[in-house]
DNA sequence: TACCGTGGATGAAACGATTCAATAAATAGG
DNA sequence: CCTATTTATTGAATCGTTTCATCCACGGTA
């Protein structure tokens, strides 16, 4: 127990090893300008106190870290745990690390995590943002934090973006529902505030309009989550039959999951034999719910790691000039939309 | 645009509205102690300049931090996503902040946030251990960090603790599938490097023993995965029908997941009819699973939030003791366990 | 012998905040 | 009007690093 005892600095070591605070320094950070032997004695010493670097005031001095700050709409959602995992991935190779900041769907934490991730001087920020309201970023961004925005196509030019092309994810998916044979879709998703979730309903209206006797019906859900999806999966069920739909296309897998329970647990609908159902997100659950999920899938890890590359290139290269990367979703079929 | 410009500096402050450095900083963290005029002019003048407190150099002031480090085993386990979620929020109430190291099940990783921790002066470490090997633990406690241990009884009395009793847990599970008349129980798990899964097993033992024509048979797996649950799924089913289990115990809902897939794709295997089936962590997800998970369910979210009140009592009381904190789990029965 | 260059080591300044002793100004009391 | 007391403000020291100009000793060269 040392509670208290102040730690050792490199002023103590110093001491111990009869050399100037500088030289230890260069032995941390330069250890081909020192010599031989002041070079062991001065690992010994390190090793004898057990000396940790002071990363706060290496911070100080340099003025940058080494920690990127990713703030996620919701860390419940699979998908973007993956983000997640890939950002860190990539950190760990660029000897950064990645800190965590989840908004768990509300605006207010996400501002939350701004202000400390400003204050933390992080070295920049990887957000997924909720709303349109760009003012904070904007903020940040002028405060010189770099910020790179993630699933989500910057309008202005003052950002790297990185997105996958949600417009096509939502034709892939009803396409695919046409394809089999369905005609009456309905779409689950909300708030529209989430450009995903606009983006992939004017998929899904492209894709639903031109073909005879194919419509698209809009159940808004108030987020994109299985408690919501489970909601409007009863709404849903409780339509007299000739109402119902054929097929739903779900904004995300969370919610299709809901509809999952929801339909699973009024018996009368059987999915895909009444209804079709199809997700978006490809998480690891989709494959193992109640009847395995057709999705829309997104390089989700790979989103991650580029994210933290672009920000790479943004805080070390003067030359750098902002990117907008797109990347092309997947459908992946399974059980949920055979063929009736 | 700002690249390159330096950030303001309270110095800026400070000039800007024609009062000395300290003045500046009493208005930040005592403004009662300022005069009316004063502090009006440098609030305007923190407003103009956008000046953000520079953490940093707060904290190597303070030696002391407001965030505090989490490390799990895998963030791709909802389990301990849940628990992260208690952690910050009862962070969030303290006005710190949570910093989340994913060790992907590598004990490499995890030593490499825990030094990362140490190098940022955490105020804390929250970690839910890997292996039975304390060494790299005791050196940060040593070092003067607090350590807590989460989902772990701590055997020495260096640390405090919170776990949930996985005995009464495991003996919980098998004591209900035997109440549904199985008899050939397989438990499910692995590596036993893992406290939960020895626990687990144990308490299942418990519940075997004395109950006439009862077994338990054990399948190792090499990690609590849903692959590695769809592996030994896949080796369960190929099993010969009278070698087969009556029932599974798995050692987490992901490895209940997996056998589910496994055995769902095995289309000769039915759940619950050919085989009950019940998990342990009761994730969200197990609910909505091809069919529905019996599970045991752990506090999750109240384990985090106990786990930084822990920490926060150990680093602000001196007369702070250690202490074990202990949950009791709960059988959840849903559809994988019923009666044939 | 005087001079120069060089590889190592040093000491002090700087980063941006907090804190505290010292000071200045204002107020009250006698 | 002088002193004592309170209150507001200042300036300097400090936290633990990194960095850079300076310095020193030593060897080689003219």
């Amino acid at each position: 127990m040392n509670r208290g005892r102040p730690p050792v600095s490199i002023k103590d070591v110093a001491r111990h090893a009869n050399v100037s605070i500088g030289t230890v320094s260069n032995v941390l950070n330069r250890p081909e300008m020192v010599s031989e032997d002041r070079r062991r004695r001065v690992t010994q010493v390190i090793e004898e106190l057990g000396y940790v670097r002071n990363d706060v005031a290496r911070q100080l001095k340099a003025g940058q870290s080494l920690t990127v700050g990713l703030v996620v709409q919701d860390s419940a959602n699979p998908f973007y745990n993956e983000i997640a995992l890939g950002a860190e991935a990539a950190a760990e190779k660029l000897g950064q690390a990645v800190i965590l900041g989840n908004a768990g769907l509300s605006p207010a934490r996400e501002g939350l995590y701004l202000d400390l991730f400003q204050e933390q001087r992080v070295r920049g920020v990887l957000i997924t943002p909720q709303s349109a309201d760009r003012a904070r970023i904007d903020t940040l961004r002028s405060r010189g934090i770099p910020v790179i925005l993630v699933d989500e196509h910057a309008s202005s030019s003052l950002y790297c973006s990185l997105a996958v092309d949600d417009i096509e994810g939502g034709r892939l998916a009803v396409e695919h529902l046409l394809s089999t044979g369905r005609r009456r879709i309905a779409f689950v998703g909300g708030p529209d505030s989430l450009h995903q979730v606009r983006d992939r309903r004017t998929g899904a209206r492209r894709a639903v309009q031109g073909v005879p006797g194919a419509s698209l019906e809009d159940f808004a859900s108030e987020a994109l989550t299985v408690l919501e999806g489970r909601r409007i999966g009863e709404q849903i069920a409780d339509l007299p039959q000739d109402r119902r739909p054929d097929a739903v296309f779900a904004a995300n897998d969370l919610v299709a999951i809901g509809l999952l329970q929801a339909f699973a647990f009024h018996r009368r609908i059987r999915v895909p034999e009444d209804i079709a159902l199809i997700g978006y997100d490809d998480i690891d659950f989709a494959t193992s719910a109640i009847v395995p999920l057709s999705s829309i899938r997104q390089p989700a890890r790979l989103i991650g790691r580029t994210a933290v590359e672009l920000l790479e290139d943004e805080s070390t290269d003067p030359e750098h000039r902002h990117r907008h990367v797109s990347f092309q979703p997947e459908l992946v079929v399974r059980d949920s939309t055979a063929a009736p």
